[in-house]
RNA sequence: GGGUGGGUACCGAAGCGGUCAAACGGGGCAGACUGUAAAUCUGCUGGCACAUGCCUUCGGAGGUUCGAAUCCUCCCCCACCCA
């Protein structure tokens, strides 16, 4: 931290730092942080809170992780704060329902998988990991009444998602109102002086604001990125909705998971998950808007980049060859589980399709069987009494793509 | 502490003694179509057996009844209003 470290002029970083942000609040202030850090080599401490209630890393998170890595590319320093503390609250923040709080134990794991999977997009240098419950399992009593005296009632139900629960007449936890002063108290902590965040986080970061003021500190500038929707273009980006492209999803997985986004969202999924530059976004969406580009093309293009950006070049080819074959020409992929069995066993297809996990029940393998969804060796198969004869190989297809290969053992 | 309204399948929400495995919407899955795992349309969506059948499910535990998601008792949980 004491060596001097020099950095590119204020304006450039401005530059950089605008890219893809919803809101920089307030933008003189992060110009003047700028240019005194500037002047003395100091760098900044920029903070991203992170809640490890779920372990997985999303494209969504990518986001604003890229954000903050852009700020160790410019030469200043991330501090990643692992809500494990603050993860025994469960944020509320953009929900209409309370979070399941979690033990201090199972939070630490998590944030412990999510360190290793944010240093996907992370550079390792410029990097401080810290827990909060350091400082906020060690706050007393007392130290918490008098940081919740900050705030009034009035104020917490400013809060979006609150009032909209309060008025629905869906609780709210009281401990719910702790989460932005703790939050805050993160801010205190490190002496954040940029603190990123999604757009929903827009209301806790203001709150850092004026805590860290309270408590002697020049308060931090707040910088929200854009919330992607997810898969279904509807909801914000999230595990437990299901509508994720995970970080470490295998390519073809990623690629595929770009192709069912709706057309709309093609251009925000350039920009904001892959991260590409403005002028080549710009000119994506020329070319659709000029209908020069078929959508199918374009969300191809965004897909393939995806790949490239975290499995790069060779893989991008290897997934889009993938999903032409499948998906396109409907052929078998030439990667597909198999499992091997004697040779000439029988076995009913609904039992095969249960055991290996191509159907969740045996009921299920009927209506999947009924629906005209399996196929054996290319042929459907409509007779839910069926049964196979494993002589040779045999590839078995239920739906478009869960695909399983019996293979005879010699 | 008092009052009122609630707790139904993955979610939301009907049902209020049999015709309830439970309407409807969302989600999910499948099929058709297509420029894609987009959109649209159609079907399916507790489990087991499949021939009619059986088992588990409507906050929890008991009870009434030939029969309960539906009625009664106690309990737990939630929201709102009053104090």
């Amino acid at each position: 931290m004491s060596e001097r470290r020099t950095f590119p002029p204020v304006a450039e970083q401005m530059d950089i730092i605008r890219e893809n942000a919803e809101e920089i609040l307030p933008e003189e202030e992060l110009v003047q942080k700028l240019e005194r850090s500037y002047e003395k080599g100091i760098p900044l401490n920029v903070k991203l809170g992170c809640d490890p209630t779920s372990p997985d890393l999303h494209v969504g998170h990518s986001v604003v992780l890229t954000k903050l890595r852009q700020f160790q590319d410019l030469g200043h320093q991330a501090i990643l704060i692992i809500g494990d503390f603050t993860a025994m609250i469960g944020d509320p923040s953009g929900r209409s329902k309370t979070r399941p709080p979690l033990s201090l134990e199972e939070a630490r794991k998590r944030g412990q998988t999510y360190y290793e999977q944010a240093s996907i997009i992370l550079r390792s240098d410029r990097l401080h990991i810290v827990y909060n419950s350091e400082w906020l399992g060690k706050m007393t009593f007392d130290e918490v009444i008098r940081l919740t005296a900050h705030y009034t009632v009035a104020q917490m139900l400013e809060r979006e998602d609150f009032a909209k629960r309060y008025k629905a007449g869906i609780p709210i936890g009281l401990h719910e109102f702790l989460y932005p002063l703790a939050q805050a108290m993160d801010s205190v902590a490190i002496r954040a002086d940029v603190e990123l965040g999604g757009t929903d986080q827009r209301f806790n970061l203001l709150v850092g604001r004026t805590i860290q003021e309270k408590y002697g500190q020049e308060p931090q500038v707040i910088l929200t990125m854009p919330l992607l929707e997810g898969l279904d273009g509807r909801e914000k980006m999230s595990k437990s909705l299901g509508n994720y492209i995970a970080l470490t999803d295998p390519p073809e997985e990623m690629f595929g998971k770009v192709m069912s986004i709706p057309d709309e969202l093609i251009l925000k999924y350039y920009r904001l998950a892959v991260f590409a530059p403005a002028e080549q976004v710009a000119h994506l969406e020329k070319q659709l808007k000029e209908q020069r580009i078929n959508p199918r093309d374009a969300k191809f293009q965004v897909a393939k980049a995806l790949v490239r950006r975290y499995y790069g070049e060779e893989a991008a080819e290897a997934a889009a060859a993938h999903f032409e074959r499948v998906f396109v020409k409907k052929a078998i992929p030439d990667d597909i589980p198999t499992v091997t069995v004697a040779p000439g066993t029988t076995v009913g297809l609904v039992e095969l399709l249960t055991q290996h996990q191509l159907a969740a029940s045996k009921s299920e393998a009927r209506r999947l069987i009924q629906q005209r969804a399996v196929s054996v060796d290319g042929e459907k198969i409509v007779d839910i009494h069926a049964t196979i004869t494993v002589a040779h190989p045999v590839v078995i297809k239920v739906g478009k793509r869960r695909f399983l290969k019996l293979q005879p053992s010699a």
